[in-house]
DNA sequence: ATGGTCGCGGAGCGA
């Protein structure tokens, strides 16, 4: 809380999305945050998973979970202001053909039903959080070492690009054909030291949404300091 | 090479 709170004070955002919060709705510490203007919408459970939005503006049409997610608390929508929010924690899927990687696949396919059903195109939506999944090599460090593994598999990258097929487009590749761009490094591996990162935080908008981005940025400094997270916040700004 | 380090929660699991 200490970290998140000079975040805010630091960036002053207008929405947060936040994935892994690992604690339940009662004891999600809202005060500190509230305290700094925001408005709070949780979605948790104990020990796992987890999302927040916080939000300067006030939140309409709050959306915890979708139809045939599984029951964990991986997915918070909101309606900020003109903005369709989806903030989402996908199923990290362990290893390639684990359950869990069965789960995450089918996980996916639901949830790009859910975006066709009920996020219009033509309205700015904003799909944003941990997807645990790379688009292509240009995401991953050592492409060769990563190749079929978890987190970069064709299934899992078909799936994502299943649910762009909806009508998102990936914000950074607005800015920048270049790869090396991480959001992710292995805490075991000591990863962020040699930069073996992978980009698997992502920002998935709408047309309108993706016309309005006017920057997007890994904020890699809070990744590098004192107990840090093993994800970067990414930032994105519209006009 | 199946490790390594984290957080949660009070052992072992998921990441």
């Amino acid at each position: 809380m200490e970290r998140l709170v000079a975040w805010l004070v630091e960036h002053r955002p207008d929405v947060v999305c936040l994935q892994e919060t690992k604690c339940v709705d009662e004891k999600f510490p809202r005060e500190p945050i509230e305290e700094l203007g925001y408005n709070v919408e949780v979605f948790g459970q104990r020990t796992y998973n987890g999302v927040a939005i916080l939000s300067r503006a006030p939140f309409d049409d709050v959306e915890r979970g979708f139809p045939g997610d599984g029951g964990e608390a991986r997915a918070l929508g909101a309606t900020i202001g003109d903005l369709m929010v989806l903030n989402l924690y996908v199923v990290n899927g362990q290893s390639v053909g684990s359950d869990r990687y069965r789960d995450k696949l089918a996980w996916l396919g639901k949830l790009a039903e859910h975006v066709r059903d009920r996020y219009p195109m033509d309205e700015k939506v904003v799909l944003c959080g941990d997807f645990n999944i790379t688009f292509d090599d240009r995401d991953v460090w050592d492409p060769d070492r990563w190749r079929e593994r978890i987190l970069c598999s064709t299934p899992e990258r078909e799936a994502l690009a299943g649910l762009m097929e909806v009508g998102l487009r990936d914000a950074v590749r607005k800015f920048t054909d270049e790869g090396g761009i991480y959001t992710w490094w292995d805490f075991r591996t000591f990863a962020i030291k040699r930069n073996r990162g992978l980009r698997i935080d992502h920002f998935l908008l709408s047309p309108p949404a993706f016309d309005a981005c006017i920057g997007i940025d890994v904020d890699v400094a809070t990744r590098k300091a004192e107990k840090p997270s093993d994800h970067a916040p990414v930032i994105a700004a519209f006009e």
